[in-house]
DNA sequence: TCTCATGTAACTTCATGTGTTGCTAGAGTG
DNA sequence: CACTCTAGCAACACATGAAGTTACATGAGA
């Protein structure tokens, strides 16, 4: 499958698409040629990838949108919320991670298979 | 204390000091006064308000930077990975909230001051 | 040699949160 | 009454980071 029509099919652009599978690239999940017939092929057993693998594989962007203005600091006060928050932060994140880690490709494809039969539609991208 | 004061020990303006003070006064945390020797006043125990409490007098910012692209979608896969992550953000979060739950502002002020004691230094604020 | 792909850097756009300005209104002071 | 000090608020400007776009290089088949 070419980044083209990926990225179609997830309404972006394959430059977008090229950049998010290079990171999967990078850990085997998927392979890429190049040229006349070239695009993207999967290149892993679903069963033992995850969702964590995943996101790992992207980088492990930035889970959440609350955390320290900065790491070090002088004010005593900052220094005592930022403690509880990071505590609380660190326990939820590995919570997360952990969640994530179990749910399987496989897990998803299975799903999907699941939700499209009871659609009675045919197996199609959504683009 | 005055906006003005607050903003300088926060690093920050006194605007965007009112606007957040503001949430906390809707909810009774803090009681404002305007005029000549105006400002903020402290009107709670700090033993009945947690960090949770705080977090949603702030109208509840939103928590992580990961999420659905759109909350409807055509898209069988979409829809998979986004139920099998809902789930689990759903989840995390409460835990999350239940934790802060259990941070009273009188647990961090304690904290604080067996710090400052540590610090052998006078009780001042930042700046 | 032409076309079709990925690879990649640089740039632009967009969304969101933060900071800033300017003005209003209320409250004490001289 | 005029003055000063304060919060309240709307509107605008700026900063940051994610997403999208453009342009060009490289590799592979036809």
């Amino acid at each position: 499958m070419t980044s083209e029509a990926l990225a179609r099919a997830l309404n972006t652009n394959p430059v977008v698409v090229r950049r998010l599978m290079g990171g999967l690239r990078e850990h085997g999940y998927v392979h890429s040629e190049k040229g006349h017939g070239g695009g993207w092929t999967l290149s892993c057993q679903l069963d033992r990838v995850t969702l964590r693998d995943i996101y790992e594989a992207l980088d492990a962007p930035r889970l959440f949108a609350i955390g320290n203005r900065s790491e070090k600091t002088e004010c005593l006060v900052e220094e005592v919320v930022n403690d509880a928050m990071s505590g609380v932060l660190a326990d939820v994140t590995a919570q997360l991670l952990a969640r994530f880690g179990q749910i399987t490709l496989a897990a998803l494809h299975a799903d999907f298979h699941q939700r499209l039969a009871a659609r009675h539609a045919p197996a199609t991208l959504c683009k």
